[in-house]
DNA sequence: TCCCCGGTAGAAAGCGCTTGCTATGGGGAT
DNA sequence: ATCCCCATAGCAAGCGCTTTCTACCGGGGA
């Protein structure tokens, strides 16, 4: 039925362990022997049977890529950098990875399932994007199974998140605190002091990573936080209308608002518009990451870019070891803060 | 070194077959003794070893999606609906697929290089999303991959492309056509005379059907198109600013803007906007696809909407054949047009 | 002339798991 | 009490490929 190593040797008149050795060029064949196999696969169509030759060797060209929500750009942007260097879209011929991208939705629970169904594939590498959960527990559980995984020769890359300590894995972070920093000063500088925080999920460690930021950029200033100026929601649109709304009942005279990423700021910026205020005229409103949409917004976002592109490229290649890890296996990528339309300086 | 199911079984003091037996739950095993075998895997933190047995079973809980870029929102939309329905994500237990997905770049290279990769890992299930190239080589060379993987037993879904004949592939086509002549059958209806296009790649079917839609609609209203009107580019922002400025050029009388979609039209609008024209006062644009951003914009864009989470959650089903294919292996998907501020009636 | 060696090809032993078929043993039917 | 059968468990034969070790062959050095 299905053409396998057998036929094709029978049909090239050699043994199988000639048409695996041409096919693996890993084993001297002379060049007339090579040539009749050739033309037995391509007579045959003969397709390699993966998961055999994964076994007899022990090794699978299979890359895992985790990403919370493959329906946000900020993940489609890195997945599709990551990708490009794994599978060889790079333009690197003879790369025969097949790069895939598991999305957990941001569950626990599914990142440590596509973890175990990655192990049990025998994965290459894989490269684990976004922000961890600060959820004890569960942050063990990933750190034992990422343990595991490099223990077992699977290469380890964590791409804009918090290094996870003794596991093999190679971190490339996101610098949130600062970023999140910047962007407050920034706000700051143009004469805010009553700002509002809409941030995303209490339990994600980039969330508490930009709020602390956040945090750092007013206490530098002399700004006595209030507790009503802060919400809490999820990493997305309406999060940001309904946080912004929030702000707006618990403290109309707020003269700008931080969100916790662009979604959560144009979000917000509907709200607000909705509510009536001029932006950035009444009130200023920023992002964070800079995915391609916040350029469109009107006015355009203010917000702290994230190499997105970048970061994925180079976590890509790391996952190949096609680059060398940065001292203490830990490098931390700078955002660069794009002042735009959004903000400006406070009404009176 | 690493665990085996041998291992396993001498722990538990049963066979391999056992052990086995118990994990797949397919065959009858006394309660106490299942007991003893799961304290055993668990004991031992033994994973199983996907490639072996995949090779035993001759199957795999692999299941491959093909999408032509994931950083745009249009794929990773659907991605993520059809991988909450086949990795499981959706609810359902005991439903361990691993749902990968593998991004083409829009290149029919990559494309059929994933499509062999899928099958020589003996994949349960492909789903193909997105528009197919005309390319008639390219076009045959898919079809008879696809062919190829159905006779294997690979079940392969099209989701959001157009049928392919003799292939057992099940097909969920969206009317691009239909849609793109109630989008423009709108801007008739509000009285403009002179339509500007810019479609999209000229060898892509998606292009060809919107293109063919809006052309219906003008003949239909009995408006002669000028060849000036109609600018191909990429499915891209950038495509869309520089593609207004060329109609623009090319006939500033042009009273609206049919854009390939919603990433083209908001570049459009940017580049109308920087040109000094107000939308829709001076004149009007449209989208396609309602991507979530579209809302956001200023004013918010009339566009056709595609239920996309919805046609990649049936997709998902019907790759894991949850759900009967439907009459004819093919159905169309319908769009919803949505109208928002981006049209009006014409100047004068 | 004989021996040794570099260069190739083949034989065969697994890799870890699934599964058809065979053994076993205790309880109900006769 | 005897026999049969169902419920379980084990045996062993692969699944298709890789890889080590062995076999072979012709040519150059002694």
């Amino acid at each position: 039925m299905t053409v396998t190593l057998a036929d094709v040797a029978a049909h090239a008149q050699v043994s199988p362990a000639t048409v695996s050795r041409v096919l693996n060029g890993n084993y001297p064949v002379a060049a007339a022997t090579r040539e009749r196999v050739l033309r037995a696969v391509d007579e045959l169509d003969y397709v390699v049977n993966g998961p055999a030759s994964a076994l007899a060797a022990a090794t699978s060209d299979l890359a895992g890529i985790l990403v919370n929500d493959i329906a946000d750009p900020f993940f489609g942007i890195m997945a599709s950098a990551i990708q490009a260097e794994i599978g060889g879209t790079g333009g690197r011929a003879g790369c025969e990875r097949l790069a895939v991208v598991c999305n957990t939705g941001g569950s626990p629970e599914q990142e440590l399932k596509y973890l175990t169904l990655l192990q049990r594939q025998r994965a290459a590498a894989v490269v684990l994007t976004g922000g961890a959960v600060t959820d004890a527990p569960h942050a063990a559980a990933v750190a034992a199974k990422l343990r595991k995984l490099t223990e077992s020769g699977t290469r380890v890359v964590l791409c804009g998140r918090p290094p996870v300590a003794d596991t093999g894995a190679v971190t490339l972070t996101f610098d949130n605190l600062g970023g999140a920093r910047a962007v407050t000063d920034h706000l700051v500088g143009l004469g805010h002091r009553r700002i509002g925080c809409i941030a995303g999920p209490m339990e994600r460690t980039t969330t508490r990573h930009r709020l602390e930021g956040h945090r750092l950029a007013l206490a530098a200033a002399g700004i006595e936080e209030d507790a009503r100026w802060t919400v809490h929601g999820r990493f997305d649109r309406r999060s940001g209308y309904e946080g912004a709304l929030e702000l707006l009942r618990r403290d109309p005279s707020l003269t700008a608002v931080v969100a916790a990423n662009d979604s959560v700021a144009l979000g917000a910026c509907a709200a607000l518009r909705d509510s009536g205020l001029r932006i950035p005229d009444d009130i200023s409103v920023t992002g964070f990451d800079d995915l391609p949409c916040s350029i469109d917004a009107v006015p355009a976002l203010t917000t702290m870019r994230l190499p997105l592109a970048d970061a994925g490229a180079r976590a890509g290649r790391l996952a190949m070891g096609r680059e060398d890890a940065p001292p203490g296996k830990t490098a931390s990528v700078q955002g660069e803060l794009m002042v735009r339309g959004s903000t400006g300086a406070p009404r009176e």
